[in-house]
DNA sequence: GACCGGGAAATGTGATCACAAATCTGTTCC
DNA sequence: GGAACAGATTTGTGATCACATTTCCCGGTC
């Protein structure tokens, strides 16, 4: 075999854009309704305009980025009544996933949720809004993926996206000190095998922040 | 006012050949595993790479298309676990989709299901694949668009289109003259405004052909 | 006959450019 | 003072090109 394996050895141009714009949207680090240019995206990124524009297709693909009719690139402006159907989308996932990975939860995985939790926690104290949400998706995540069911994460994932705008604004709102109290509801119902406890515990985890926004 | 409403007056050639694409991969008029290339879709669409480039980035972010790790895009080979996981999403979407279509569901949208029955039978009467899968699916959407709910509408379509290449294998082994009993059965519900049924119908709906396929 | 190897063709990637449309800006006019 | 207009700038779109890599095919070797 000559060809030596190597995984990914320099990512295409337009995947590190996609990346690291992703990461900026999901952890809510680019206001809502703020605007974007492919020029400044390539710049920033040191590369030109046309992987900025696959990136951004893709972006809008996901629902993560609207675009305008001249076909100008922000982040969208989300409603109540959106905001209303993500949450149910993330519950309606999420509760489906979190079942399937109930029988699979090792003592490895609770305490994997345990440490990460660990870390919101440290967020919180620290009033860290980006490593708040971002600690918070790994929570879910590490969870999710012993549902061994790959496109139903992603589905989850691109709700996150979505959603990833209104999460700082979401931070604000909540109480400064707030313990993700139902964080622990879930890893007391994985370790009791409790099943419709962790689909409550999942679902009102989901909707408990998303309410403050719509009311 | 100067400027006169022209809504669409030449959509975009990136977006013609996202349509174009999307429809026929949705139909099923792609085999799983066949290979696309850029300059082949470009010379197809009567453009350059560019705008193939992007609508295919758009395919693949919406799972319509894979891509190798040497950036060749084909429509994915599907696997029975992958197609378990896309009727349980279906089963999820679609039932939570009607659910909410329900209250709703006035007689012009009974009629107008009806109607599309009709055309769905008369497919089947032909041996008309594509078009019964397309009858079949403007079923789906003319019920959940009353749901208004344009983000989850927005995701089960997303679903539909992963489906799209094994659609028309999953015809092939349906009986020849099978009528579309579910579809009854959800009429019949909605008539009767009567949830729990609806909810059951759709999802025996939505999972009962790809049940054929795991098997 | 099967396997391997090398060269030719095909393919994805990313940069650059021209163009049209949209947006911004500074000035003028009421 | 504020609205409207015209020019300048910015921006998205799509075509074209060069380049590296992959894929394909044909001939040779064991």
């Amino acid at each position: 075999m000559l060809i030596q394996t190597r995984p990914d050895p320099s990512p295409a141009a337009h995947e590190r854009v996609y990346r690291g714009l992703r990461t900026r949207i999901m952890h809510g680090e680019i206001a809502p309704g703020e605007s974007l240019t492919l020029r400044g995206i390539g710049r920033e990124f040191g590369v030109s305009m046309t992987p900025a524009r696959e990136s951004i297709r893709r972006l809008v693909a996901e629902g993560a980025l609207t675009l305008s009719a001249s076909g100008r690139v922000s982040t969208p402006e989300i409603t109540n009544d959106r905001i209303e159907e993500l949450a149910a989308l993330r519950s309606l996932l999420e509760v489906e996933l979190a079942s399937r990975a109930l029988p699979r939860a090792h003592i490895a995985l609770i305490d994997r949720l345990q440490s990460i939790n660990g870390g919101i926690t440290e967020m919180v104290e620290r009033h860290d809004a980006v490593g708040y949400i971002r600690s918070n998706l790994e929570f879910h995540r590490a969870l999710y993926l012993r549902a061994q069911a790959p496109a139903m994460l992603a589905m989850a994932e691109t709700v996150w996206l979505q959603l990833g705008p209104t999460m700082r604004k979401l931070y604000g709102r909540l109480r400064r000190s707030e313990p993700p109290h139902y964080h622990r509801l879930i890893i007391a119902a994985l370790k009791a095998g409790d099943e419709p406890g962790l689909r409550l515990a999942v679902r009102m985890d989901v909707t408990q922040g998303l309410r403050l926004l719509t009311t």
